[in-house]
DNA sequence: TGTACATCAGTGAACGCGCGTTCACTGATGTAC
DNA sequence: TGTACATCAGTGAACGCGCGTTCACTGATGTAC
């Protein structure tokens, strides 16, 4: 049953992806290896012809859902340029929409608290991510140093983070989409 | 080796506490009945004489966190009055030495990805805690009505929880430094 | 180009382990008379 | 107030289960000649 090596990277890539939105979906915990192989449509045991353990694909899934999360925001942002960009990105992220799909979210909002009690290879990965991110906020920034908006763009991306878990922690619909306005208020007024 | 009435009633307490701590240091799914049990002195056996199920003791130990937690930022605001004492409390919030407390601090940070993915039961007890410390924050609001401050403190919360969980999330530690002063100086700052 | 053999992606069963939960038992505490 | 019995907090072993990981096996793909 050997696959071509264009067929195996393409699975591998599968399971990188499926694992993604698992994780983001149920937890890292709360992911198996089975669940994530059974969602790549693979039996469990051929995990290992792939990675190494579980946390080498925990740190690859995270990578890769920033990265998605990355390529939306720029696409967004990009549709007009400075301000009114940034404020679409904004806007997009402290959505209804975006707090409905955990599995296609932000991983820092997902998997947070979680990944910070992660190992040293995950540590990186989010460091890594979480710097690109902020990047890409601060691109929109105008009328400031670099070292200026990539500041500001860690207190806006800090608070983008905290109103959508936040969001999705409490019970209450409404109370919901009022922490999620309140951010986006604060966030797009002009300062 | 029946106890006491007083003995039971302080054993329970002894465990929710245990609970409380271990749960934010090691996440909900990272710490087993076992684990709970013995940070509480006790075998694991007798975890059913005091609670119906691990859910249960979830529930009741986030909500004890975030007591103490109402009941920590309560006594530095209440040194000084008005803006100061606001401005104490989200300093002591934004601290390396919070960040470095995990098992001792905020409860949404800590565990803020996790108990969104929870049960009804722990839903309801995030949401009375959020609230609870968004009165906390609001009450040291001046100049605003009483629903304005209560907006203006989800704000200032989602925020301060955000900054902390990803203080937390990456691996550089003046990076890490760098995400509470942005927070702390956006939010300290007279608007 | 064709043939023989080595490689290895994927399967499915098995491994030891720790999980949440249950249970028989112990013996000090609480209660009824 | 004393005595007899019921209660039940805590122990320690056991339960079925799913976890991450390993492994023998299969057979199509890749490689060497």
């Amino acid at each position: 049953m050997r696959k071509s090596k264009n067929e195996s990277a393409e699975t591998r890539k599968r399971i990188v992806e499926a694992a993604s939105a698992e994780f983001r979906r149920n937890g890292v915990d709360g992911t198996g290896l089975s669940d994530l192989m059974a969602a790549a449509g693979l039996t469990h045991g051929g995990f290992y012809k792939h990675f190494e353990s579980k946390e080498q694909v925990v740190e690859e899934a995270f990578t890769a859902a920033t990265e998605s999360m990355v390529g939306a925001m720029k696409r967004i942002s990009s549709a007009s340029p400075g301000e009114r960009g940034l404020h679409a990105m904004i806007a997009e992220y402290l959505s209804i929409k975006h707090r409905d799909d955990v599995a296609g979210g932000c991983p820092f909002a997902a998997l947070g608290s979680e990944v910070a009690r992660g190992g040293d290879a995950v540590h990186e990965a989010t460091t890594t991510g979480f710097l690109k991110v902020v990047d890409t906020i601060a691109s929109q920034l105008e009328g400031m140093s670099s070292a200026a908006a990539k500041k500001e763009a860690m207190f806006m991306l800090s608070t983008m983070i905290g109103a959508m878990t936040m969001a999705r922690v409490v019970a209450d619909p409404d109370l919901s989409a009022t922490i999620l306005r309140q951010a986006r208020k604060r966030l797009t007024q002009s300062s």
